[in-house]
DNA sequence: TTGTATGCGTTATCAA
DNA sequence: TTGATAACGCATACAA
């Protein structure tokens, strides 16, 4: 119960407090083999185990790193969480996990909070609205990387899929299957959600590249709670689309209970295409075609950069990572027939 | 760049060091307006922020938990997580997540590191391998709680679902409409892993309670990966189920893979009922009966468990929380009708 | 090969 | 009201 420390353990071993440290930190070489084991004994007997907090204090490193995201529940999130943990786990790190639920004032206090832990770096999915607070840490050279969003103006490393080239997968896709009315189902855009733009704009570049009509009535942008309202308009004008690039799971699942509610016969009626490759996707019916993002690979890369930056602060060139998505051809959007 | 320590401040607003201490931790009582402000300025001014990590070591308290989950990715531990997490945030707790990826020597390894680091207590989704380790934990009444899983013969706070009671759900639930024929799917029955046997158990003991039969042969229980086999022999055998219970989400991917792969009619040629209750269980053609678990008041319970545990250590008597699961009757079982 | 002394940044105890 | 001073548990020069 009453913790043990080095000081009982160099008493019951019959040495300093300094043989033990050193034992403790395996700088055995001029150790002799007596007193070696002697220490192993004593720290058997005891069951002592160090105070790393103790450790750090002196050593001005905790091996932990904090992890803020925006939503913890989103599919993302978890996966890319898991690289990360994994590949600290490997370096001996450990991982404070803090949901800032896409609150800005939530993320500074948690970034506040975890600096003042001694957090050795941090992992970001920015709310993308602390510009000033990001920015401070930077020119600090605090190690620090974003992932999924970035944030225009904030040197520093980040981690994100290739927005535009996953949009242009789907347009592309649907193009040569001679679909030519083609809408896209997103949240609202803003302009501090990188992602979310990109996916918007590379959706409508691509479409102007192919030569295709960009049509603002395609164009379903709205809070997720509205989409259906949305969907239900557009199809009761009449005007409908051949073909719905959903941009991300959400948004897709918007789509799929429209559809059902509608009894719309995919992909005949209407083609789908979205990013993130949800985990039921090849049990729907039809299998959902989705453009995946690689979830495993942008965490790791994640962590890698971080822990670069910890290693070596001074001269660390910030570089943005575009990860390519990984088209997945399913059932959900086939040759155009009619 | 440098850190600015208590001693910086104290040294600029012309007081000593425990003085401004004593401005931290907000005991103005006896402090003059005038230092007050001095102290103030000074933290401002030279942007001090309060170094963690030292006073941990002072207080003996790290206002951190660990939380070592056996699978990261699973819907269940991200949902509860959510809830920790949250919980955690209202009191000013920090959260350090570790997988321990259902290998009791790494879990084993993260709860003497996470003690090592001097965490405040630990919330464990157990592997269920290590009961040595949990028992001396609660002997020294290190503030622990299970989750999902609990460990016999450990006395320890336990939040799990009511496993016999969600299997009595679906039993009943189809032998109210007519099925008798009704088979289970889960992965191989183990000791150490409780609810997959209180669920297997618990549907046994439904069946009989309602005077259905129980066979051997509609009970797959082999590893996942194996499903598709034994669900393929048992189909070809001719002695269809009619009904088929999946005991998690992960079951019921592989059985709703098989029924698409065989083109089987659901719920008309076989009905379903899985726990967990799957975010695409509406859009899901047809909608799927489910049976959720309440995950975040799971979650929020094993943080209140564990907090009421670092409050006061000594009395504290280990309790096992049943949460009731909630059958959501949607479509893929019906009324029999053939 | 091992021990002594000092410091890491706080808080706590006790004087002043 | 404020200030010395001693912990907290460990690591590290330096001495022995």
């Amino acid at each position: 119960m009453k913790k043990v420390t080095m000081a009982d353990v160099a008493k019951l071993a019959n040495v300093s407090k300094s043989t033990v440290s050193q034992y403790l930190n395996k700088r055995y070489e001029y150790m002799s083999e007596e007193t070696r084991k002697r220490i192993a004994r004593a720290i058997e007997e005891l069951g002592y185990q160090p105070n790393i907090i103790a450790r750090s204090l002196k050593q001005k490193t905790t091996m932990t790193i904090g992890v803020i995201v925006f939503n913890l529940l989103h599919m993302l999130t978890t996966q890319v969480l898991h690289a990360i943990e994994e590949a600290c786990q490997e370096r001996g790190f450990h991982v404070i996990v803090s949901n800032s639920d896409d609150d800005p004032e939530k993320e500074k206090k948690y970034i506040e909070m975890l600096r003042a832990k001694q957090v050795d770096g941090l992992i970001i999915f920015p709310t993308g609205k602390n510009a000033d607070v990001y920015q401070k840490m930077t020119e600090e050279r605090f190690p620090l990387v974003f992932v999924d969003r970035m944030v225009p103006g904030v040197k520093a490393d980040a981690v994100l899929l290739d927005n535009q080239k996953a949009a242009a997968l789907a347009v592309e896709y649907f193009a040569e299957r001679g679909y030519e009315r083609i809408g896209v189902v997103a949240p609202p855009p803003v302009s501090h959600i990188i992602p979310r733009m990109e996916r918007i704009e590379g959706f409508r570049q691509a479409l102007a590249k192919k030569g295709l009509p960009v049509v603002d009535d395609y164009f379903i942008t709205t809070e997720i709670p509205r989409i259906q309202k949305e969907l239900t308009r557009l199809f009761a004008s009449g005007r409908l689309p051949e073909a719905l690039f959903a941009i991300n799971d959400l948004t897709l699942m918007e789509v799929l209970y429209f559809v059902k509610g509608n009894h719309i016969k995919i992909p005949d009626e209407l083609a789908i295409i979205s990013i993130d490759d949800v985990p039921f996707a090849h049990v729907y019916t039809p299998t959902l075609t989705t453009i995946a993002q690689p979830t495993f690979a942008m965490g790791k890369k994640a962590a890698e950069r971080l822990f670069l930056q910890i290693a070596k602060k001074s001269e660390h060139q910030p570089q943005v990572f575009r990860f390519s998505p990984t088209f997945i051809e399913r059932g959900s959007a086939k040759e155009k027939t009619s």
